[in-house]
RNA sequence: CGGGGUGUAGCGCAGCCCGGUUAGCGCGCGUCGUUCGGGACGACGAGGUCGGGAGUUCAAAUCUCCCCACCCCGACCA
């Protein structure tokens, strides 16, 4: 293996591959497009999962655990929802295996054919529904409030580490609602859960916005979602909150008695984020050294490498260290001592460095000669000498600054390639040549939207909450603009 | 599913065109020693169904045919 990675210039899609790997987040798993998430990797994902979990919790959710396998009758129930995945789902046909008759290995059992098929589940809209049908009677029984952590299956053609394989994990919540404004709250409250650990957390700046009907979840009503650019231009979903109406209580008849005792179909939302995540955070803060992690999810947010000769000196070194490293973990900070024998200071830098560790102690007998530590920042590449006493003070501090600097270049990044345009000529030339966000107004029709993405690959983003149309004409049409969206070449 | 490509040690490759000793190289891996403040060095060593099958031949990694797998590019997608 080579020391570094491709640089982000040369080729970005193998710089992120090789940052993926190098970095110890997953591998290729044998099945073409699965992958395994390594320790490191989860870690990161399970830092990310706990800013939403607890965040779903506060807001009254529950989390529960609904079945991988799905009849195969039941995806057809919503029409649009059939369309949407059909194309894309496992089957299971068969339930056992026999010795090939004819050879070695095994083969299907034909005789162990399965009375219905049944699917691995896409996401798991039909299932809950059937399930709530069972537990929804009465107003009474509602809201209905319930998220599960789950993986699904989607057979993909063309797969990306964390960005699409064909089984990811997620967070997938469903909620069941005696009225539409309540649902439409629900789904706008989860949009805010969604920005804020995106932005918050994960220190990646997005949009957000509605989705067209042309890109809005297959069964939905409407969808909101947060949108993210990543480090080469492109646009990701990072996040999407459906409201789902009665498209679903009414595919799978789910209906309960109001307090004047009328039989009414259920409200309903659906919501979802996934590992594409940790490939969004890959995307936005890595750098040619590697990945850049903030502080506030980094498995790790401090590591040391004591320098010296001897196992002695090593030794003298974490003695040295053992207040502050003490007074850290008290303050909460994640700290890592790489002690590892027979591997030099120098590639431990690098390693850690690939790895995205916000921030790194260097500290050897200079540094104890000075009553000093030598503190290096994985987002500037910053070196500064400070005080020993000062270190378990200086360190949350300097985590805090890394968190905002990281959300601050992201979007810094983000507006200087977002473009607002007013003629499909500087429209295209945008998209073809520097790419980024492309503002402009929209003429509403789904038409305009498909002849755009057939001439420039570009594909709606979102119709940004915050928008002025006043004025405003259609990019493609030169209509009046009925909405302000925003453009961008999608992943 | 269409177009292109690649399969040789854990990884990256050379060898193949033009068949002929014991199949090489770099990285990584193991042991020992010297090193250690930005990817250390030396010595020794382990590791191979040359993707699979069939064929041609005295002889196949190398030539022929079939199969399989994976990667890249297009249409669909969190």
């Amino acid at each position: 293996m080579s020391k570094g990675v491709t640089a982000k210039s040369e080729d970005y899609a193998r710089w992120y591959t090789d940052v993926i790997i190098k970095a110890r987040l997953a591998d290729y798993g044998p099945v073409k497009g699965t992958m395994v998430i390594r320790p490191y990797g989860f870690s990161l994902w399970e830092s990310v999962k706990d800013a939403f979990d607890c965040r779903f919790k506060e807001t009254g959710h529950e989390n529960a655990y609904f079945p991988l396998f799905i009849p195969k009758s039941f995806l057809s129930k919503e029409a649009e929802h059939v369309a949407g995945f059909a194309k894309e789902c496992a089957v299971v046909t068969h339930h056992r295996l026999i010795a090939d008759p004819d050879g070695e290995g095994l083969v299907v059992d034909p005789d162990s054919a399965l009375d219905e098929e049944v699917i691995v589940r896409p996401t798991s809209e039909t299932v809950i529904w059937a399930m709530y049908k069972k537990w929804i009677q009465s107003y009474r029984d509602l809201p209905i409030l319930i998220n599960q952590w789950a993986n699904v299956v989607r057979w993909e053609m063309r797969t990306r580490l964390f960005l699409r394989t064909t089984e990811f994990l997620w967070q997938e919540g469903h909620t069941a609602h005696a009225t539409a404004a309540e649902a439409e709250e629900e789904a706008r409250k989860i949009l805010e859960i969604y920005r804020e650990v995106a932005e918050d957390e994960l220190a990646i700046p997005v949009l957000t916005g509605l989705k067209t009907d042309a890109e809005k979840f297959a069964g939905a009503e409407h969808t909101y979602c947060i949108e993210a650019m990543m480090g080469d231009r492109r646009a990701l979903q990072a996040g999407t909150s459906h409201n789902l109406s009665q498209n679903f209580a009414k595919a799978f008849d789910v209906t309960f008695q109001n307090e004047e005792n009328q039989e009414q179909h259920v409200y309903a939302t659906s919501w979802g984020v996934s590992t594409r995540l940790i490939g969004a955070i890959v995307m936005v803060h890595g750098d040619d050294k590697g990945l850049r992690l903030p502080p506030r999810i980094a498995p790790e947010q401090v590591v040391t490498v004591p320098i010296g000769k001897s196992e002695e000196e090593i030794g003298s070194v974490l003695d040295y260290l053992e207040t502050p490293l003490k007074e850290m973990a008290e303050r909460g900070i994640r700290c890592h001592v790489d002690d590892r024998a027979g591997v030099t200071p120098g590639f431990k830098f690098n390693e850690w460095e690939m790895k995205g560790v916000p921030l790194r102690l260097e500290v050897g007998s200079r540094d104890m000669k000075e009553n000093s530590v030598t503190v290096v920042r994985r987002d500037t590449g910053e070196k500064m000498t400070l005080p020993k006493a000062e270190l378990s003070k200086e360190a949350p501090r300097l985590l805090k600054e890394i968190q905002q600097s990281l959300y601050e270049q992201a979007k810094t990044f983000r507006n200087e390639n977002t473009y607002s345009v007013e003629s499909y000529d500087e429209f295209k030339s945008i998209i073809a040549d520097t790419s980024g966000f492309v503002k402009c107004g929209w003429d509403g029709d789904p038409d305009t939207e498909a002849a755009i993405q057939e001439e420039t690959k570009a594909t709606i983003r979102c119709i940004p909450f915050e928008q002025e149309v006043d004025g405003l004409t259609c990019v493609y049409s030169g209509k009046p603009a009925k909405h302000e969206v925003i453009f961008g070449k999608a992943y």
